[in-house]
DNA sequence: GCCACGGTTCGATTTTAGTTGAACCATTGG
DNA sequence: CCAATGGTTCAACTAAAATCGAACCGTGGC
């Protein structure tokens, strides 16, 4: 199951375009989508721009992302499988994902 | 030209996704660049959820969304003129402002 | 010219979000 | 079974954003 208690993920119907948006409004949080665009990873392998980030921040990152419903957290061994929710995210706001996306990386 | 002072507006090669995103994250803001989809607004009238609130807040909310590069605001008479900057968006961020606005209101 | 109107700006305060160490927890390897 | 690995959670702290009154500024009406 999962490592400490299972996480709880928004259903697609609760997710909210506000909270989306602000979950991606961040750089560090943007760069760790862009990575999950090519499929699932291990968290462990998903690579930040501060690599020696506290591994607390890395998983408050993950705590927004997913309470927004951006990335499903799922115990995966004694790691964690990060997936992004294209499908949920593509239903409910048609279009978003992609263009955020295939924006500039800046 | 201005009321107080000239505003100003990051050009068009200057506007962050990240910036957007954020600007766009707040239910307020959000609502009034809907209401700016149909055409330039005079800043009095614009309607908030909140219809008594002060009015230097109501400023705040805008010179963020300027200061994105979301909303251009320029002086007209007494008061303000707000136009959404969709060409510029578009440009830069293609799709995005149109899957934003074309997202449920929630 | 003067005053009311619509807005911006500043500064102080409150609220919300990010950061991090320490404690803890499953899982896997030995 | 024991220790190391990979992550979550909690609490305390810091940083950033929102709120709002007061002072101020152009413009238009009179």
């Amino acid at each position: 199951m999962a490592t400490p208690a299972n996480l709880s993920h928004p259903s697609r119907a609760d997710l909210t375009l506000t909270a989306v948006l602000f979950a991606l409004s961040d750089p560090e949080r943007l760069a760790i989508v862009r990575q999950l665009r090519s499929g699932p990873l291990d968290m462990a392998d998903c690579s930040l721009s501060i690599p020696d980030m506290p591994k607390s921040t890395k998983s408050h990152l993950m705590k927004v992302l997913r309470e927004a419903g951006v990335v499903r957290n799922e115990a995966n061994g004694r790691g964690r499988r990060l997936t992004l929710r294209s499908e949920d995210l593509d239903a409910r706001f048609p279009g978003l994902l992609g263009a955020i996306l295939d924006a500039p990386a800046s």
